[in-house]
DNA sequence: GTAGGGCCTCAAGTAATGTTGAGGTCAAGA
DNA sequence: TCTTGACCTCAACATTACTTGAGGCCCTAC
């Protein structure tokens, strides 16, 4: 394998970030970081002291992760999202738009599921729906779980 | 302790459900229900063969969890969301209320994040973001994780 | 030359969220 | 009467997503 310095001349003097930078710029832990490439979400190489350097477009993937994270997409299937942006080399302006559109079918349905629930929570038992007759949240088999039919909102 | 049979006549047949019809009615694992009870986020009597007999209000508590679940809030929160809804007697109106503020407060939050994990797949990366100069994503400490300054949609 | 810092590997531990299994009670139906 | 089904308890296991710890390498600064 090539190695590579963290000074070598390629286009800036940091264009290849140490682990512990990453970890600095993006706020991932270290150890996150080396779970996160031993399952397949990031990679690096290493330079002559086998120690990782990560190309500076791994910045965004891991910020994407972190967030990804926080409202709840398990690792699996965010490797799924990221199964066409290459890993190997900065994605292109059409890799990533390419991978976002799956993305944003995930998001949409995670913010639907989000509104329905605020709306269940104001509209719904603001409108007598306490009554417990004909709630979509109680609804069985139905129930906002599913993509059943029924009352949805209002 | 009070004991409750299933066809006690208080308003209905089934004002009470056992664990088994509560389960079918909201989705949730017999375990699942067993779980939350332990864990305080949702309560039971018990009828003179020690078998949970649950209120019907229960269900809509039980369902509230479940959607919550599917959006990646921990139990924690949950429990925390619940706290001013009473869990002897059917809430009222105005209890669910008060409640839902606390609720509407996070569910907004979390909607808000992954609006901007939207905005950020295409629009920031549409607009040139990818030289990674000033990308909200990218902005340490900021990054999308805390609630600083800095740009956020457009 | 030695102390510290950053990095490495590998193994074990942790927290959250349940599920599964063993072993038992009880009531109703064939 | 015997079986079946729903329920009970308690303990152990599973999965996801990491963190922590032990033991070690190498460079830089004092």
């Amino acid at each position: 394998m090539t190695s590579y310095r963290p000074g070598e001349v390629r286009a800036g003097p940091d264009d290849w970030l140490s682990i512990g930078e990453v970890s600095a710029r993006t706020g991932a832990a270290v150890s996150a970081l080396r779970f996160y490439e031993e399952f397949g979400l990031i990679a690096s190489e290493r330079d002559d002291r086998n120690q990782h350097r990560y190309p500076r477009h791994m910045l965004r993937r891991v910020a994407l992760i972190s967030v990804a994270k926080r409202i709840g997409i398990p690792l699996l299937d965010l490797r799924e999202a990221f199964a066409d942006v290459p890993l190997d080399r900065p994605p292109s302006h059409q890799e990533w738009q390419r991978a976002s559109r799956g993305w944003r079918r995930r998001l949409e349905e995670r913010r639907q599921t989000i509104e329905r629930l605020e709306a269940e929570l104001t509209g719904c038992i603001g409108c007598g729906c306490l009554s417990m007759k004909a709630c979509a949240l109680l609804n069985p088999g139905d129930a906002l779980a599913g993509d059943g039919v029924g009352p949805r909102r209002l």
